[in-house]
Order: C-alpha cells, then structure tokens, then sequence
DNA sequence: ATGCCGACAGGATGTCGA
C-alpha cells in the first residue's frame, strides 16, 4: 500500500491542489496536518467523491488532524493519551487493512514550540515526550505501525539549507532533535532516511524570504515505522513538485510503499 | 534587526506558523 503525509496548511484553503495531488499520486491512504477545521466543516463529500474514507480530529483555526483512507479505518482514536488538559487537535490514529495486512496509522502534527524560553518549548518537549511514551507503548503489539506527519523538528544538520540559521529555533534545538532521536532508539525507522542518504532533502519551505525560489528548506516530515512496518518498506519519496504549483502549502507531501 | 508570506477570524488588524 502506498502511504503518504503532508501538512496542508487549512485543507479548506488546499482544496483543489490536495484533490489533484490525489488524482494524480493515488496514495491508500494520507494522513492530513493542519487542517483548520472543525470535523462539521471539513470538506468530506470532496474525498469521498475519490473514494477515501475520512477520520477527523478537527479544531477551530489551528491544528487539526485527519486521515484519508480507500479501505475502511477501524479503531479511530483521536487525541495523544498522557495529558487529559491539553485541548490541541494534534493526533489522529487508525487501522487499516491491506491486502497482505493490517496497518497501525497515526497523523502527527507536533507543536511547533517557538519561541525558545517559552512555555510553548516546553509544551513541545511534553508534547514529544507524550509521542514516544505512545509509540513505545506501540511496540507491545508486534504489528506494523506508521507515525507520520509533521514532527516540527529537523533531524540532522544535513537537514536544512543552513544550520546556523536555524541554531535559535525551537526545530533545530538538541532537546528536540533528542526526542526524535528517542523515538528512533525505541526501534522505529525513519522511512526517508533508510532509503536516501543525500543532504538538502526537503519537505518544507517558508512562504517568506524567497525560501522555495533559493531552495532554503527544512526536513520536518517524518514517516517512522515500527520495525514490523520497517521490514516491508519499498520506495520512499517527497513530493517536491507540489510546491511549485498554484496556491501551494509551505510543506509538500511525502509517501513510502510498504508491502501490506 | 527579526520582517519578508499566508491563513484565520471577523469585519481591522492581531495571532500564529517555522
């Protein structure tokens, strides 16, 4: 099955490019980021027109999470478990079956936590802390499992353009790099880097600046795998051409095979 | 220096993103 992430910035505002992107790239199923919206508003009837099923953690104006799937997903479970007051619409997790199967699959929005000495730092380390405490959680069950989508952290200085622009930023700061890195050491893969090794491979360019005319960007969307899911990895690849095109979102899908 | 751009809510412009 072909799985695919990508941080669409208001998915009512990306409408037409997410349906043609999906025309195009025919992914099983997408997990879906910064959605902006609430379930009640969200654009189902357009995905299902192309045959996806939709699974909605929606929110008024930020966050928002979902996923987008051709087969039924089963067991939906919205929210991050570890903290009862945190209200921010950031996890979405589900099951799907292929045809060899079945996938654990979550969608991932993780805080973006700038600017640094703030209680937004802090609630992006909890928030990671949160993740990994879940995705070790995971393992238990021996089964495939995908956590994808936009981790808001830069794994290596080979993943920016610059990392002495980035040396005061919440994404690139040795705590959030080690949450990441934790979330690896518990067995999950990183689906990109097991199959590329190459520097100045991006999935996300700031609207400002000219960052996408100067290629000035940044690797913050992950695919990670459970080892089960890691074993059954084919290709892996972004989608950098999206950001071309009219009205773009500042990050760009990225997809991975895998034989389920 | 810390805007530049873009989306949102609301009906001007402040907040947020990364």
């Amino acid at each position: 099955m072909k799985i695919a992430t990508w941080n669409v910035n208001s998915v009512k505002a990306r409408l037409e490019p997410a349906l043609a992107w999906l025309k195009q790239a025919n992914p099983d199923v997408v997990c879906l980021q910064e959605i902006k919206t609430v379930a009640e508003s969200f654009p189902r009837e357009a995905f299902e027109a192309l045959g996806y099923n939709c699974a909605v953690h929606g929110q008024k104006t930020y966050n928002g999470v979902a996923i987008l799937s051709k087969r039924p997903l089963e067991d939906v479970t919205p929210r991050l478990k570890g903290n009862d007051a945190d209200d921010q619409s950031r996890y979405i997790e589900a099951l799907v079956a292929g045809d060899k199967g079945v996938l654990r699959i979550a969608s991932i929005y993780a805080p973006n936590g700038n600017p640094l000495g703030t209680e937004k730092f802090t609630y992006k380390l909890g928030w990671l802390e949160r993740l990994a405490a879940h995705a070790r959680d995971l393992l238990a069950n021996e089964e495939p499992v995908a956590l994808m989508g936009d981790y808001n952290v830069i794994p290596e200085d080979n993943d920016c353009y610059d990392p002495r622009a980035w040396v005061n930023d919440a994404l690139f700061q040795p705590q959030s790099r080690a949450a990441l890195r934790k979330i690896e050491f518990l067995g999950y893969t990183d689906a990109f880097r097991a199959r590329h090794g190459e520097a100045g491979q991006y999935t996300f360019w700031d609207y400002q600046a000219g960052s996408w005319r100067k290629n000035q960007g940044i690797r913050i969307d992950h695919i990670l795998l459970s080892p089960q899911a890691a074993d059954r990895l084919g290709a892996c690849v972004i989608d950098r051409e999206v950001r071309e095109g009219e009205k773009p979102s500042d990050h760009v899908p990225i997809w991975c095979e895998l034989d389920i």
